[in-house]
Parts: C-alpha cells; structure tokens; sequence
DNA sequence: TCTGGGGTCCTAGGACCC
DNA sequence: TCTGGGGTCCTAGGACCC
C-alpha cells in the first residue's frame, strides 16, 4: 500500500502559519511577478477565483471581498516543505518527496490500523508545522492520488482497501483527473468515447500502447490495481537547470538584458555547483510579451556547446552573453528572458582541457568562498559587476510576507 | 499597468559504428 | 534477379507533472 500526503493549499496554508488572523478568510498567493493565482484558501474558491487566473481580470472581486493577497515566498514555502517532509521520514522512514506539498510514503509490510495511523500523522504534521494536510491510501501511487483527491473533499482522509472499493472509486473518477492524463491525452480519449477511469482499463492494450506509449500502458496497470511505478527513494541529480523570469517592466535596453540574462546565469551555476555538476550546454532566450498584440513580437533562442564543462559562474555568464549578443535585435520591447543549462555531469568525472590556459582550480576555490559568503550574508552579496541593480528589471513582488523562518531580520514579532 | 517557473520521460529518425 | 545485421548516440518534439 501507498500513502499520498498532499498538503492542503500549501502555499495559502503556508501564509497562514504566521498570520493565524487570516484562517477563514478568503486568500490568494500569485505566481512570480504578481501575474496569475496560483493557491488558493477554500475561502477564495468558493467566491470563484481560479487557478492560474490573471489577478488583474479579478481586481474588482478581489477588492470588494476582502481577499488577502501575497506575493510568492519560495523561501518560505521551501523552508516550511522541509519542515513537512523531515516529519513525514520521522513516521514512515520509506517516503518520496514528489513536489514541494507532496509526498509518497510506502506502507507495505506495515501491521497497522490504516485509518488511525492517519489520523495520527495528520496531527503530529499539524502540531509541528502548523501545516494542514490530506491522505490518501491505495495499492498503487496512482490509485493513492485518487484517493488523496477524495480526501480532500472529506474529512482529510481516504483508503481505497479492496477491488470492490477500487472498482466503485474508478467509475466515478472522470478520465482527465487521472494522474498521468493531460489535456492532449484527454482530447484523444472524449474523442474515443473515454470518460471514465473505468472506461480506460477496458481498452485494448495495443491501441494504448500505439497512442499513449507504456506510460498509458502503466496507468492502466496500476488503475487496476497492480502497482508497476515504484516509489523514488534516491534523488537523482538535475540534468537541466533553468533560471527564466519575466521582467516586471519591459524594456528595449540591451544593458537591462545583459544584467538579467548575467544574473540568470549566475544562479544557474549556484544550482549547479550546490549539486556538484557542471554542463556541458548553455541555452539563452528572450522574447517580447505575446500578450501584448500591439507590440512587434520577437522570439529567438541560441546555444552553445561549452569546450569544456564547467560550474563556474564568470564562465557561464561569458558564454550567456555571447549568446544574447547574436540574437539581440534592438527596437523590440523585451518582457522576459532566460538561461538554460543542459548536459550535466558530475564534477568527479572532469575531463580538463590539455591545452587549456584558464586556472579552474583557482576560479573553483573563488567560487567555494562566493557561495559561502552569499549563503551567510544573503543573496548577491558578492557578484559580478555586469549583473547590476536589477531595480529596472526585477520582479514585481508588492505582496511579499516575511521570511519568518530563514531571516533573523524577518522573524515573527510579538508585542506584548 | 497587468498573464509563472522549473522540471521529467518517451519516441522517432538520422548519423554513425563494426 | 540481386546489395546484411545489429547496434548506439544524439536531438527535436510532444506529452506530462507540480
């Protein structure tokens, strides 16, 4: 059996944790930029706020009931994940973080009172972490997300315990909810008459595999009961990292892109050096804001094969500048860009470059002491002179809460 | 004024190897 | 008439997830 511990509007909850005023009250966190609605309190949901609606569309509603609006803290949200998640591997050692709000805990072999023992985990969970979470139980993890969605809409907790229970859940869960099943797949499904988890254990595996591939293959086998996807108990390394951000304002001037698209590169070998790998590949894109039709829309992307794979961050930005400067043309409006790096390997197995000037050994110490310095002082204590300021370009965040648990200077303040 | 960010896996097809 | 067999690696594109 599996257990899927998904916590309950996680980033909302997270906001409230510091701010109990704000439990039954309406509540919203936005994506980066102040863009769309990405969490939402019950309350929220029921006024009608969607997911990853514009807040703009909704300003009105949103003004008229009062409802409380964030910024998002990843911050706070990562810090109060691993906080969930250190609770979680106390209770049940076997567990998979899948997300930031999710986890997958293996109960096979466990002599126990299912139902208790969720009941259980779902109040030592909230007593350390103040965070509210749902369980569902089943045989396989895609039975388990099931469960954990008619979880959510009860009392916090659901078991699917035998196939009668299992047949009864997969009728009534519509194909498009099934874990594995996105919008195209979903399309091609209606169109041949699926609309039920139940209709699709019937088809014929053939057709599957031809259509949906053995990932469609798995979802069958494991709708019916049989598990076929373990649970991922080592975490792999990344094999690409991203840093791409939409600009708070846009801009046609080339030295604001040179600041981001350095910036974004800089991070990148952060990420990369945290995982001790360095790349082979580095990708820079920039393009216009498709939203707005008036402006001339421009779209472009280059990458380059590094001659040798590095994590080092002037290195990285080097290359990342190159690559704006061959595909930057002036006169557009430029609303977000990115860095892209690909082709990880782990620093162990370095293959220097025999005829190589550069001295790695004395750019990796710099880097150690950089990243030391930026992880104690904070971010961009220390950086390179051509990231800049970044008061032009950076991210809206008007909303942000404090970081109340990574920052002395942020803590929660109680008068007394 | 205003619309997110960061990942994974699978497959087909082409280039290439012996 | 008629030209092998068995592989690997890489990339682009399409799907999915949170």
């Amino acid at each position: 059996m599996f257990a899927l511990v998904d916590c309950n509007n996680f980033y909302v909850s997270c906001e409230r944790v510091f701010r109990p005023d704000l439990n039954n009250k309406p509540v919203v966190v936005l994506s980066n930029n102040d863009g769309c609605i990405i969490s939402r309190s019950e309350e929220a949901k029921a006024l009608g706020l969607k997911m990853a609606e514009p807040v703009f569309q909704r300003f009105e509603l949103v003004k008229k009931a009062g409802v409380f609006v964030f910024s998002s803290n990843y911050t706070l949200y990562g810090d109060l994940s691993q906080r969930v998640m250190e609770t979680l591997r106390g209770v049940a050692p076997v567990i998979e973080i899948y997300s930031i709000d999710e986890a997958f805990l293996d109960l096979s072999g466990l002599d126990i009172d299912f139902q208790k023992w969720a009941e259980e985990i779902k109040k030592i969970v909230w007593r350390i972490t103040g965070i509210p979470i749902s369980i569902g139980i089943a045989p396989t993890k895609t039975l388990a997300k099931i469960a954990n969605k008619a979880a959510k809409k009860g009392n916090g907790i659901f078991i699917i315990r035998n196939d009668r229970h299992r047949d009864c859940m997969i009728r009534n869960t519509a194909i498009e909810k099934v874990w594995g099943v996105g919008r195209q797949y979903s399309k091609l499904l209606f169109r041949n008459r699926i609309f039920s988890a139940y209709d699709y254990t019937l088809l014929d595996d053939n057709w599957l595999r031809s259509q949906m591939k053995v990932m469609g293959l798995r979802i069958k086998t494991e709708l019916l009961g049989e598990s076929c996807i373990p649970l991922e108990l080592i975490i792999p390394s990344k094999k690409a990292i991203a840093t791409t951000r939409a600009f708070g304002r846009k801009t046609k001037s080339k030295r604001l892109l040179k600041e981001a698209v350095s910036t974004y590169a800089a991070r990148c070998g952060e990420k990369l050096r945290k995982q001790s790998s360095l790349a082979n590949l580095i990708t820079v894109f920039i393009h216009t804001d498709p939203f707005n039709q008036n402006d001339l829309q421009y779209n472009k992307s280059k990458s380059i094969t590094l001659p040798v794979a590095t994590n080092c961050t002037q290195e990285l930005i080097k290359y990342a500048l190159k690559l704006l400067d061959d595909i930057f043309l002036p006169g557009y409006f430029y609303k977000k860009a990115g860095v892209i790096i690909e082709g990880l390997e782990p620093q162990m197995l370095w293959q220097p470059d025999l005829f190589e000037a550069l001295n790695r050994e004395k750019y990796n110490r710099l880097s150690v002491v950089v990243d030391g310095l930026n992880n104690y002082f904070g971010r961009d204590t220390v950086k390179v002179a051509i990231q800049g300021s970044g008061e032009e370009w950076k991210l809206r965040q008007e909303k942000l809460s404090n970081r109340f648990t990574t920052n002395w200077n942020e803590t929660l303040v109680v008068k007394v």
